[in-house]
DNA sequence: GACAATGTAAACAAAC
DNA sequence: AGTTTGTTTACATTGT
């Protein structure tokens, strides 16, 4: 019986794939009214007049600014179907098909990378805004002293119209922060920023309140239309009666969906296909929810969404202004990403990373590449983990490895999984000796907290949990529990990866199960786990060698790989890192190559290959529970002094093979 | 195109 | 009886 499935149930059931095939353009009608002109108010040519002029043009300024991040708008292109509207976890923001998706980019950009670009875009456009508000405050503090020198002046009848008038700048500055706000929004929906709940609620709710929407519609759109113009009037009670009819509004709607819209292909940005009265689904209708930007309004089923939708969303100003919002937001994104892409691929080429050379396209491919090649680096390095003595190419290999590791085949291949989970084939770490440990120690808070799928074959990540633990066993249980514990990704579908998970662990033959007293436990077989690829670079050891010292990478590796290797050490779990996992767990078990090396580590020699597993386990022994971060009690204490030995040299020196049980095999 | 590695799904069976 | 753990098989995708 199949019970399998039956724990996890779970069954990440989106199969429908990702019904939201396009992303039609947002007819909205949007694009119409280009905004300039807002002839609306009065008449009378006074100093008031002078201010309010001077006020439009600020107003205008921001527009401007506003529409120049999203310039690209004009371009269709973004509205191109993307079949694989894979489950972007972010708003379709980044859907246009010169983009990569958030979560591609996730993929192929290791977290740091990813880290520092979000930061750097953040705080880019932080910048940008502040600048602007500044120049804002500081031109609205002068209007206001002009003000009060023309009412000191004398000029009573303007005092009214002053008094609204500040008011009016007052509003302005409030829409200014608004849009701040906004905009950071806009960063962290894309889910590409770890957001913090907390924060990130505020903001959305300030920023996503339908009134607030209008209101920042009103400023950014630019003029409204002549209908618009006329409603204006009636502004106020729209945008109450907005308020009203959704008083929910604020805060789930949109909270969510940034922080759950995530690989699972669950992320319901708002799309407007006008023809979405699909039968099932509808990009707007999620979880028994309107989906529409700041409406939470539950809808048991589609009928009364669409009711909904058709009452509530009405193409009037309010669902027209929330729309360009939506369109900006999408805009904005593209617009930095684009920016970020080149300046990526910029870097990349003046760091003479010739990816696969420097395409001159900015997009996908490049960042796939430069991608790999980031990756590769990272194989290159050692990790806080040992090497295998064979190892000598292996850290070698990545190289020669051509140009792209991950490459587009990771972007697409989600798309014929149902799951968001597409079989990421980041062949990139367990491949050659795992650069894992130095990856996680690195980005161990990045995966802890952010859904984003470690580039790591299942093989490895198991191997390095094992690795891990105290006595380098788990037990399958332990193995889940790491998973879980170290990337937030493994919090979800756990049935598939669980089973993967199992998989690998049957099917390779570098773990090792062995029985012990409380169950069986899972090893590994480092020698095995080397062998995995043994055709690749064992032809040509003089190859291997100019690699090394060649390539200018030689050199490059040694320091990247010492901070690397300090930095995972700082950062990972202190018991992991340490050598003195290596060593001992490579009880040596005297092997041809591995022999060799292992000389150097015959400190251990004291573990005798005999040292059965069980042994083991019985004086260091910590299973049962998952004791995580403990500083294990293993008798070994290499630690102290082995510390910084990771850099390739010492360290490489081979863990080999982990422990007799081979034989189970 | 063959092949290896990897990921996912699923069927089964044995152990818990 | 229901779960968990393991093993296998099948199939798809990618990269070599």
């Amino acid at each position: 019986m199949m019970v399998e499935s039956a724990s996890e149930t779970i069954r990440t059931t989106p199969s429908n794939q990702n019904g939201v095939s396009s992303l039609t353009s947002q007819s909205d009608g949007g694009g119409g009214r280009e905004g300039g002109s807002n002839g609306d108010t009065n008449g009378e040519i006074s100093p008031v007049d002078l201010l309010h002029l001077q006020q439009q043009q600020a107003l205008q300024a921001a527009r401007q600014f506003l529409m120049q991040q999203a310039s690209g708008l004009n371009s269709p292109s973004s509205n191109e179907v993307k079949q694989n509207t894979v489950q972007v976890p972010v708003s379709m923001a980044m859907m246009s098909p010169q983009m990569i998706t958030p979560q591609q980019m996730q993929q192929i950009l290791s977290p740091p990378q990813l880290q520092a670009l979000l930061q750097q875009q953040q705080a880019l456009m932080l910048q940008q805004l502040q600048e602007y508000y500044k120049k804002q405050q500081e031109q609205l503090h002068l209007q206001l002293l002009t003000q009060q020198q023309q009412q000191q002046a004398g000029k009573q009848a303007a005092k009214e119209q002053l008094g609204s008038k500040q008011l009016a700048f007052q509003q302005q500055l409030i829409q200014m922060q608004q849009l701040q706000q906004q905009h950071i929004l806009n960063l962290q929906r894309q889910g590409l920023v770890p957001i913090q709940p907390t924060a990130t609620m505020q903001s959305l709710q300030q920023a996503m309140c339908p009134s607030d929407l209008q209101q920042l519609w009103k400023e950014v759109s630019g003029v409204p239309s002549s209908e618009e113009a006329l409603k204006q009037a009636e502004g106020l009670d729209l945008s109450t009666n907005s308020s009203n009819s959704t008083s929910a509004f604020p805060k789930a709607a949109s909270a969510h969906m940034p922080l759950h819209s995530l690989p699972n292909g669950q992320g319901h940005t708002p799309k407007r296909d006008s023809h979405e009265e699909h039968s099932g689904s509808h990009p707007l209708y999620g979880h028994g929810e309107c989906k529409w930007p700041g409406c939470e309004a539950l809808c048991e089923d589609m009928g009364q969404f669409i009711k909904h939708l058709n009452n509530e969303h009405a193409l009037d100003d309010r669902s027209t202004a929330q729309c360009r919002v939506q369109m900006q937001v999408v805009q904005q994104l593209e617009i930095q990403l684009a920016k970020e892409s080149e300046r990526l691929q910029a870097m990349m080429t003046h760091l003479h990373m010739r990816p696969s050379e420097p395409k001159p396209f900015n997009q996908p491919l490049n960042l796939a590449s430069s991608a790999s090649l980031l990756k590769r680096e990272s194989e290159a390095y050692p990790e806080g983990l040992p090497h295998p003595p064979t190892s000598a190419a292996a850290p070698i290999t990545p190289m020669r490895q051509g140009p792209s590791v991950i490459s587009s085949s990771s972007l697409h291949s989600h798309s014929h999984h149902p799951h968001g989970v597409g079989p990421i084939r980041r062949r990139n770490s367990d491949k050659f000796c795992t650069p894992i440990a130095s990856e996680l120690a690195q980005n161990c808070e990045f995966y802890k907290n952010a859904d984003v799928r470690p580039p790591f074959t299942y093989a490895s990540l198991i191997r390095h949990a094992i690795l891990e633990a105290p006595d380098r066993q788990l037990t399958l249980n332990e193995i889940y529990n790491w998973f879980t514990r170290m990337f937030a990704y493994f919090r979800r579908n756990t049935a598939t990866w669980k089973n993967a998970v199992r998989h690998n662990l049957s099917l390779h033959k570098c773990f090792v199960r062995v029985e012990n007293v409380k169950g069986a436990v899972w090893t590994v077989d480092e020698v095995e786990y080397q062998k995995r690829r043994p055709p690749k670079m064992t032809g040509s050891p003089t190859l291997v060698k100019n690699m090394i010292s060649g390539l200018g990478f030689g050199s490059l590796n040694a320091s990247y790989q010492a901070a690397l290797a300090e930095s995972s050490l700082s950062l990972l779990n202190p018991s992991l890192v340490n050598p003195s996992a290596a060593s001992l767990n490579m009880l040596h078990v005297g092997h041809d190559d591995v022999s060799s090396t292992v000389e150097q580590v015959n400190s251990n020699s004291s573990c005798s290959p005999t040292l059965s597993p069980q042994q083991y386990s019985h004086h260091v022994h910590v299973k049962e529970e998952p004791t995580e971060i403990e500083e294990d009690c293993r008798p070994i204490s290499l630690l102290a002094h082995v510390t910084h030995s990771l850099p390739l040299p010492s360290d490489d020196r081979d863990l080999e093979e982990d422990l007799p049980t081979e034989d189970l095999e």
